[in-house]
DNA sequence: ATCTATTCATAAAA
DNA sequence: TTTTTATGAATAGAT
C-alpha cells in the first residue's frame, strides 16, 4: 500500500527501517483499538522496537488482560491459537541468551529480596542459606583485605620511621648507635625521601 | 475500506460483527506479523473474542516478552540495558548478549560469595549491604508464607472437626437403621460435604 | 512531517 | 464460513 509493494523480510537500511516502524506501529494500534471498539473485543498490544523502547495498547486494564490471558493459557483446549512465528536462524539462539539473561536477573532480583512471591518456603529457605554463606564469604575476604591493608600501612610506617633515625642519626652526627649500620637499602619505590644535606 | 465507509463504534447485529471479528482479527496479526519482520521488533498481539475465546501472536515466546513487559513496565525510566552497537550483523548482538550473561554470572557468583579476589574494600561493604537486605527481605517472606500457611492449617482444621461432629450426631441418632453409614472424610481442601439422602 | 501513487484490507453481497 | 468485488485505508517512497 504505498509507492510499490515490498517484500516482508527485515529491512536492512536504519532509517527507512525506523520510519517504518513508527508508520506501522500507528497503524496496528489504531487497528487493534477498532477491532476492540466494533467488536466488543478485548485486546492488548505489545511492541518493542529493535532499540528496546516499549510500546503499548490495552482496550481495557493491562494487567487485567494479561492476567486473563495467564488463566486462559493454562487450558489450552478452549484457547485457539494463532501462533507464530519462527523467524531466520540466527534469532533462536538470540532467543535463548535473552532467556537466560531473563533468568538470571530474576535470579539476581531474588538474591535482592525482590519478586520472592511465587517461591516456596523451601526455596527461601535455600535462598537465605545461600545469602548467609555469602555474607560470612564477604566478611571473611572483607577482614582479609583490611588486615592486609593494615599490614602494608604498618611497613610502610616503620620504613618511614627507619628513615627518620637515619636522618637523625646523620643530622646530630652522634654514634650512638649500638650496631653498625648495614648499608642502607631503600627497596621501596616511594622511599624517597630525600636525605637532607651531603 | 470496503463497500462503504463505516462508523467506529460497537457493530450491534451479531452476525455482522462476528464476521467483522473473524476478518479483521486475521488482518490485525498478519500486520503484528509483518512490523516484527519488517522492524526487527518484538510484538505480542491478545485477544478475547465477546464470547471469551482466546486468540494470541508472538513473534518470539509470549512468556518472555509478558516477562520483559512486566519489568519494563514496572520501571519505565530505567531504559534495558539492550545492546549500544547498532545491529547488522547478529554475531555482534550474540556477543553483546553474552558478555551481559558473562557479567550476569560473575555478579550471582560474587553474591556467593566466590571470587571476591579484584574487589576493594568499599566494594565488599557494599555487597555485604546488598546481601544483609536482600536476607531481610527473605526472612520476612519466609515468615509470611508461614503464617499463611498456619492459617490455612488452622482452617483446614476447623473444617475436618466440623465434619466429624455432623458424622458423629448422624451415626448416633440413626444408631437403629439397619445400615447406618459412616460418612468418609474427604481430604479435599474444598469439603464439599455432600452426604445428603437417605 | 506532509504528500500521493499504489497496494492492501475489508464491508457488503453471494 | 469463505469468496468476490467495489471502495476506503494504510503506507512506501518522495519531498
Amino acid at each position: 500500500m504505498g509507492r510499490g509493494k515490498i517484500e516482508i523480510k527485515k529491512i536492512e537500511n536504519v532509517n527507512s527501517r525506523q520510519v517504518t516502524f513508527s508508520k506501522r506501529r500507528g497503524g496496528l494500534m489504531k487497528k487493534a483499538k477498532e477491532l476492540a471498539v466494533l467488536c466488543d473485543a478485548q485486546v492488548a498490544v505489545i511492541i518493542f522496537s529493535g532499540t528496546g523502547k516499549l510500546y503499548e495498547f490495552a482496550s481495557s486494564r493491562m494487567e487485567q488482560i494479561l492476567a486473563r490471558y495467564n488463566r486462559n493459557h493454562e487450558s489450552p483446549e478452549l484457547a485457539t491459537v494463532e501462533h507464530a512465528a519462527d523467524q531466520h536462524e540466527p534469532t533462536i539462539e538470540v532467543i535463548a541468551l535473552k532467556d537466560e539473561i531473563e533468568r538470571l536477573q530474576l535470579m539476581h532480583r531474588r538474591m535482592m529480596g525482590k519478586e520472592l512471591e511465587g517461591l516456596t518456603y523451601n526455596e527461601l529457605h535455600n535462598l537465605e542459606q545461600q545469602l548467609t554463606e555469602g555474607i560470612l564469604s564477604v566478611k571473611d575476604r572483607k577482614e582479609k583485605v583490611l588486615l592486609e591493608q593494615l599490614e602494608k600501612s604498618k611497613l610502610q610506617e616503620k620504613k618511614v620511621v627507619q628513615q627518620m633515625k637515619l636522618s637523625w642519626k646523620r643530622f646530630s652526627s652522634v654514634d650512638l648507635s649500638p650496631k653498625p649500620k648495614i648499608p642502607k637499602l631503600e627497596s621501596s619505590k616511594d622511599c624517597k625521601s630525600t636525605m637532607i644535606m651531603d
